[in-house]
DNA sequence: GCCGTTTTCGGCCCGACTGTTTTCAGTCG
């Protein structure tokens, strides 16, 4: 939790010196702030393992960053920080989230009026002392004032899951306007972010002259049913607000740009930024409208497969772009193959009606059977999680007739599929499970979880999943880290020791669609370790069992291919402790 | 302050929209 920490002081040291017009350092402080808050390894791991030249390999951290983040580790605070703040009183991190103030504004904003913090700015604009000052005006003081009400009133990021069928729904809308040749949403969503700070759509028109057409898409859009707040419209780009506190924007684009606006718009920014970097050496210029030879002759533009391969590179899926490695393997033609949602043949996570889940083994049976699986797990909670009606041994026993029951009805009726048992066996606060050997062995396969303590301290709690997932029993660790985005914090563990000793027992380690509680860049660790992954659903409903596209776009952002995934194999080839068949 | 098969010094992404100062600075992505 400490990357978080530290990215946020970096940021304000860079918007300090920003508005004390400081040039360059600001940038370079808050690249540095940007990659530390995306970092899946905390820097106190780095920091043990490798000191201080291992903070300085993490990108956009040098010897005086890498100085600042020691001295954070060492004391819990940096001596810089404090003197900057000492003379510059200004709460410029809340300030600068004000929309449309930025680092000159505030900085007049004090100059003129000793506006220091959130509540300076709203009695001033209040007070109507905004407005007179040079450069500012009657719009802008209003712009403010409801800048910080809907401060006020927003939540920050969204959960893609929450999020994604609206987005759809409006791209499927957006389509249908006349005059719309491509659409496509681009930015954090077409990445496939766990979570996104606002949806850019782009869309593509037959006739960029027509600016009738354009204002008709325009207007369509702004004028949307769930739009509080149009932020701008212009003729290549609307910006709104939802009811939800949503900021989505709209592009338009000539057909003939739509590639290089796409992969412009989708970003990430890290990853374009060395993508014009590459542009460059190749003495190109690439913008959202094409790439460009010095001459300004445009060689590409109109598809984005056109422009990676003229930059040498292949083209690569949007889940990937985060500069973390992909433009290098593009360029030696080694990115991976992503697992896709179609090479999915199974679950190992939904709760039936067994444990107080909503659907029943069969519904969830053939549901599963519609949407195409294989085999479906079910891993029910057991007895000590009394809150969630958990199994204990007898009921074991007589959901398993019932499942032997079902089983055999569709074999009769010539169906490939099979509903196995599991159980999400409860992790015990000293690492002992929740049944005994002799019951595990009985159940088509094993996963675990934690759902109490979660308090404990970084070293029990890694001794504690360290114990569990040493049984020979075990297949798979649920949620590994407890998080649950959007929710709740992870518990304190050392993933490193937990990833090593399931390596070293075969044991796989989930990649849970609700929780989003592996990262990235863990899930990329686990794969590089020789580590096997599940994607579940963690389905309390049938429907649910559809979430686990999410987990599948997780799995891609930390480059999964479908061999690392256990229940992208046949159930024949699970490899999990027990082979298993039809 | 960071970074480097052009460089350990000298660069640092680029264009649209808004509001306001009527020709452009500031902000945003």
């Amino acid at each position: 939790m400490k990357n978080q920490e530290i990215a946020r002081i970096l940021f304000e040291i860079g918007d300090m010196l920003e508005i004390g017009d400081i040039p360059f350092k600001p940038k370079a402080y808050q690249q540095a702030a940007i990659v530390l808050d995306n970092l899946e390894e905390e820097v106190e791991e780095i920091y043990k393992r490798e000191g201080i030249k291992g903070l300085e390999n993490i990108p956009a951290v040098g010897k005086s960053i890498a100085e600042k983040i020691e001295e954070f580790l060492k004391t819990g605070k940096i001596k810089y920080y404090e003197q900057l703040k000492k003379k510059s009183p200004l709460d410029v991190e809340s300030l600068n989230k004000v929309e449309g103030l930025g680092p000159q504004k505030i900085k007049k904003l004090y100059r003129e009026l000793d506006v220091r913090n959130l509540s300076d700015l709203e009695k001033a604009a209040k007070a109507h002392k905004v407005a007179p000052i040079f450069g500012f005006g009657k719009k802008t003081e209003d712009n403010i004032l409801e800048a910080i009400e809907f401060l006020r009133q927003s939540k920050g990021r969204f959960l893609l899951r929450l999020i994604f069928p609206e987005v759809q729904e409006i791209e499927q809308r957006i389509k249908k306007m006349a005059g719309v040749k491509k659409v496509s949403v681009a930015g954090s969503t077409r990445r496939r972010k766990e979570t996104i700070g606002d949806v850019d759509f782009l869309v593509a028109v037959a006739d960029a002259a027509d600016k009738k057409a354009i204002d008709k898409i325009m207007s369509a859009f702004t004028e949307m049913e769930n739009v509080v707040k149009v932020v701008n419209k212009g003729e290549t780009k609307s910006s709104v607000k939802t009811k939800e506190g949503l900021d989505m924007d709209l592009r338009v684009v000539p057909e003939s740009s739509f590639g290089a606006a796409l992969q412009y718009f989708t970003g990430s920014k890290e990853h374009n930024v060395a993508t014009r970097r590459i542009a460059i050496k190749k003495g190109l210029k690439l913008n959202e409208y094409g790439l460009f030879t010095r001459a300004g002759k445009k060689v590409r533009g109109e598809t984005e497969e056109g422009i990676y391969e003229y930059l040498g590179m292949g083209w690569m899926p949007p889940e990937i772009r985060e500069d973390q490695g992909e433009i290098e393997a593009a360029i030696k033609k080694q990115l991976p193959e992503l697992i896709e949602q179609k090479d999915i043949k199974g679950d190992f996570h939904c709760h039936s009606s067994w444990d107080g889940g909503e659907d029943s083994l069969r519904e969830l049976g053939e549901r599963a059977i519609e949407v195409g699986y294989e085999y479906l797990g079910i891993t029910d909670h057991t007895k000590t999680l009394k809150i969630e009606n958990g199994l204990d041994e007898k009921e074991l026993i007589r959901q398993r007739k019932e499942i032997d029951k079902l089983n055999k009805e569709w074999k009769t009726q010539g169906k490939k599929f099979r509903l196995l048992q599991g159980a999400e066996v409860e992790i015990h606060k000293d690492g002992s499970l929740d049944f005994k050997d002799e019951v595990l062995k009985q159940l088509d396969f094993v996963s675990v979880s934690v759902h109490s303590n979660f308090k404990m301290g970084k070293t029990e709690m890694t001794k504690r999943i360290v114990k569990a997932i040493s049984n020979p029993y075990v297949d798979i660790l649920n949620h590994p880290t407890g998080q649950i985005l959007g929710q709740r914090d992870s518990y304190e563990v050392d993933m490193d020791e937990v990833m090593a000793t399931a390596k070293k027992y075969g044991v796989a380690l989930e990649i849970n669609s609700y929780r989003a509680d592996v990262g990235s860049q863990s899930a990329r660790r686990a794969k590089e370790m020789g580590i096997k992954m599940t994607i579940s659903s963690d389905a309390h409903f049938k429907k649910e069992l559809n979430d686990l596209q999410f987990g599948v776009f997780q799995a891609r952002r930390g480059w999964l291919t479908k061999k690392d995934v256990i229940n992208a194999q046949p159930l024949e080839k699970l490899g999990l402790k027990k082979t298993l068949s039809y």
